[in-house]
DNA sequence: CAACAATCTTACCGCAAAGTCAAACAAGCT
DNA sequence: AGCTTGTTTGACTTTGCGGTAAGATTGTTG
């Protein structure tokens, strides 16, 4: 979004540059406010509070940002890219259709409950203003409809007894973007854990006989 | 919560009495809260609103109300009632543990998607303050904890394959939960139809080989 | 009708939070 | 040092909304 050109400083590699510098506390911010928002919903999250939690005031924040809901927008965005990494992956290294279904949500998990991925948001979707709603539900439609494809992929394969596609994405995404309510980084159970569970109960909800 | 005693009127079973108008109109009132709470989540609807849309004042709202809290308070504990019928149902219909599960999951996605049932918010519990949140916590967790109650019944009755159940329960509970995110009454599925589809994919998951 | 209670309205208060702006401070470069 | 650009701040404006007060309106009853 904001773009900012420089010249490449002297110490290269040693210091972070001004640019890193500066993707460094933008990242720090989106963290932040997504951490809050999952926890506090995003109305009910004040950016002085966001602020006050890095240790600034407010208006710094609007020097790496020109709104609070760009911040939404971007955290809907690098949450549903964790998606397309977790799809790719799975494309990759599975065989059947089966096979690649339980591998995304494996993955998926995997990527959301790690550090990187507790900016998942993905809840708060309403709150997204009209025009990033679009683009956010354009993607998870997508992604969505690549889903579901694989279903009937390993239907025709003979790897996934017969079910309504649509129906079974809901199913298993809801299961999974639920866990947003209910995850804690502390809790008695990594995030390898519910993948291994979750994944599984999947597989056996697919399976024919 | 807010209580009134009134002499019943003469004309008995004929036109509704006024405490009968009373909690009417105070349905009416959680109910179109609930749907708007659902559509733009609890911070982003105002009164007015909701008010402007059943034709009144907000003013209007606090004769029967206190708080906004109170509608969203009273939302959750009415979703929850609804839970609840589906276990007692489930529990009195069913023989093996299995059964039961598959027929809660059933008969809850039935109600909920029912006329009566669109109050079902479920989300929005952060929103909750500290003191009702503890009171939804602890109904839901023991929901949640009967639930888990049945799979290990199954477990041991053979009806159901090994599993964690805490992590099953979280799994099918957020299957369904999520549905507020996408079911539309005026969708190209009917409450019965995803009730179908769910307690299916539910049965396979849990039956043994 | 008179009196009283139930219901709803208009007008308002207070407050929190998004967003702005000019000025202060910091860091690099010549 | 002194200029220039990058970064942060304190102080402020604005707006929307939850909630309240006092009175108007309607309905009920003796």
């Amino acid at each position: 979004m904001a773009q900012r050109g420089r010249k490449p400083s002297a110490w290269k590699n040693v210091a972070p540059s001004r640019d890193q510098l500066f993707a460094l506390k933008r990242t720090a911010l989106l963290r932040e406010a997504a951490r809050a928002f999952s926890a506090r919903g995003y109305h009910d999250t004040s950016l002085d509070d966001v602020a006050k939690t890095l240790g600034v005031t407010k208006p710094a924040l609007y020097y790496y940002v020109t709104n609070k809901q760009e911040i939404l927008f971007e955290c809907h965005m690098l949450a549903q890219d964790l998606g397309n990494v977790a799809y790719d992956y799975a494309v990759e290294h599975g065989e059947t259709g089966r096979e690649k279904i339980v591998l995304v949500c494996r993955r998926y998990i995997e990527l959301i409950t790690s550090e990187i991925g507790s900016c998942a948001v993905l809840s708060e979707f309403a709150a997204l203003e009209p025009k990033n709603r679009a683009v956010i539900a354009k993607r998870r439609d997508d992604f969505q409809k690549k889903f579901s494809e694989l279903i009937t992929e390993g239907i025709k394969d003979g790897s996934i007894r017969e079910a309504d596609p649509r129906m079974t994405v809901f199913f298993f995404m809801g299961a999974i973007n639920w866990m947003t309510q209910w995850f804690r980084p502390d809790g008695d159970m990594s995030g390898e854990g519910i993948a291994s569970v979750f994944s599984d109960l999947l597989e056996h909800a697919l399976k024919p006989q």
